[in-house]
DNA sequence: AATGAAATTTAAACCAT
DNA sequence: ATGGTTTAAATTTCATT
């Protein structure tokens, strides 16, 4: 449960954002830290959950044509509920409770629209807890990236290589 | 652009999600692919933009605090350019061009308020085509998932190893 | 906890089908 | 597009500081 990381740390989880499969001897090199060393540090980020390797698809070109965010109104002191019951779902790629107009926000993958309607429809009636859902479908992917804010971390005193920050499918839009 | 998976390029997906840095050669003895197709498909998969394989950070646990998903009213025919132009800053990590009350929206990661309020009311401005933005602040993450749909993708004949479909950082709410 | 050097494993390039 | 073979490179293990 570390949750402070040295500018070594950042500048490998910078590296590895951009291409999980960077090998520890490149990253080596262009950080000027012993390979063995950065295999160490790798390991010990991934095992305190701190960072993890993963593929991601695209999900609009693996046949699940479906993305929508929806915004959830729930009932007073039961977002929470829902948002430990939404996770549970397959369909849902992202639960996060929220200030503002909506009380929880959701992304649903949907292989199709039917799919999809039977998520609200069928589904999302039988939670406990929401009062009203709003769909926004999304027509068109821009950026989906899961390296999350590394690339302009706080003060990085060990000479920063100048690294894209986050990683993205593509520059264009996928449909 | 292809946009037709079969049943390998499926299933490497769904192992890569679980692991980006599994050995091909694992892969191989895994599923009795070649080990040379195997780094075929993957190659492939991953210049075609069907499959990214990335370090994943905890915004949570690096010092990025503050997620803001924010719901944004554009121009009429300027969406697309809101997208393409928001995509381009480091502080959004998700862009999408939707339907309904919003036209597009976006995740902001930012290190604090201050952060994200020079976000909105320095950058957002200067952008052309947006008309109101609405804020929507993450109190809490209870899903984050980077593995899209694979894991229950539609029928895998080649005979399923029962991996877990998706990836998420922990079951209970990082805050 | 971090490093260096060894043995082992893996990946990349190539070529044939 | 696949599968096999070889060469070069990277990872892992383990001893050392």
């Amino acid at each position: 449960m570390k949750t402070d990381l040295d500018d070594i740390d950042r500048r490998l989880i910078a590296i590895l954002q951009n291409d999980g499969r960077r090998s520890f001897k490149e990253i080596s090199e262009e950080t000027g830290i012993p390979a063995s060393s950065v295999r160490y540090r790798v390991q010990r980020l991934e095992e305190s959950g701190t960072l993890q390797i993963v593929g991601v698809a695209d999900p609009l070109r693996i046949g699940f044509d479906r993305l929508a965010l929806v915004g959830l109104k729930c009932e007073m002191g039961k977002a929470r509920l829902v948002c430990e019951e939404l996770s549970k779902l397959p369909e849902t790629s992202y639960v996060v409770l929220t200030t503002g107009p909506f009380d929880v926000m959701v992304e649903v993958v949907c292989r199709d629209v039917a799919h999809y309607t039977e998520f609200l429809h069928d589904r999302l009636p039988k939670q406990d807890g929401i009062i009203g859902a709003e769909t926004f479908f999304v027509l068109e992917a821009y950026k989906l990236a899961y390296g999350w804010g590394v690339g302009d971390a706080p003060a990085d005193s060990t000479g920063d290589a100048g690294d894209e920050p986050s990683a993205e499918p593509e520059g264009a839009p996928t449909t």
